[in-house]
DNA sequence: AGGCCCATGTAATCTGTTACATGATTCC
DNA sequence: GGAATCATGTAACAGATTACATGGGCCT
């Protein structure tokens, strides 16, 4: 029961439609939470049961019909009492560290082209963060905006992805070098 | 398919036992990878039938028996073909990060107190991994170990663990100070 | 006496991923 | 003409967690 607080705490903000929520847990934009599509669709129609959401369908002419979801008086209950829950620690879990374990198993030079792309795809990543926190921020610093704005708990979690990610780059950069190196 | 090349990686430096490999998976200790017990000896079945990993059985006086497994050629092919292998990208996936996301659907002070917390987890994590690092280091400067020493591939993940939970550590007290001041 | 360490496993359940399934609209 | 976007779901399978199960030795 963890893609379903993700889902209730996002619909704390807005209202959203499964598509929405899908594009929000997209591994590539989201983070904190990750999940297939068809997790979200499932995990909505279990929430929609239990009461905690409620979908209201929207007619539209030129795009499929949709459901827009908004959060019901049970579904905010139950986000007070998660958020106030006893929380397991995070650990990361990645296949390209387990590579860097192995390493020498293999010919050292595929891994760090791996390294490499992994490199890539972080500064895009934080491009990204960098993009969506200056639009949260605005024209305000960031410590005015902590102290007083609104949507403040997608900001504070995409400085944490931002993070992530840039310390994702400095080691990748480094162990390429790293391994390189030992190459001769 | 992904802990059965953790455990593949770990037995190239040294030969374990289940009940070692489940520690080195121990979420409370690994920067690479984690899982329960169950898992390992759950996987290390599998591996075996599979020709991957050889057991050998030893008897022990004041102990349970336990068995000794080692990488068989099989096992280090697959662990090449892997390491060449597309690598998936890896996503922070955290409770506390939701939390902090919902943090208005309930008292904070008890979100904060979470906070706390973590920061203290990372304090003890990054101690540990302090610890390991300058037990393979020795007496040798980083520069010099990663150039020459053996096991590194222990120490590049050790250092990503530690910077991980270095930005967990940085982020829990500043999202701590950041709630606890807009309580005015 | 109680708790932790060593040491191994099975079974049931829950979560998450991949494949299958459909189909119009908009942009290049 | 092809790719991306909007929009929703089901079914099969793989991976992970939790509960159950056992038992001696060591330390305080």
């Amino acid at each position: 029961m963890a893609l379903r607080h993700a889902i209730l705490a996002t619909l704390l903000d807005r209202e959203a439609t499964g598509y929405q929520l899908a594009k929000a847990f997209d591994p590539e934009v989201s983070a904190y939470w990750h999940c297939t599509p068809q997790q979200v669709y499932l995990e909505l129609a279990r929430l929609e049961v239990a009461g905690m959401i409620i979908g209201r369908q929207v007619v539209q002419q030129r795009r499929p019909n949709k459901r827009i979801f908004s959060l019901a008086p049970a579904g905010r209950d139950e986000l007070a009492r998660f958020v106030l829950s006893e929380t397991k620690p995070s650990f990361i879990r990645d296949d390209l560290l387990v590579k860097v374990l192995a390493f020498e198993a293999a010919d050292p030079r595929g891994l760090v082209d791996q390294l490499h792309q992994r490199a890539a795809l972080a500064r895009q990543r934080i491009a990204e963060f960098d993009e969506l926190l200056g639009q949260l921020r605005g024209s305000r610093s960031e410590s005015e905006y902590v102290a007083a704005g609104e949507q403040i708990g997608r900001y504070l979690t995409a400085v944490r992805g931002r993070s992530f990610e840039q310390e994702n780059l400095n080691w990748c950069v480094w162990v390429a070098q790293v391994i390189a190196a030992r190459q001769t």
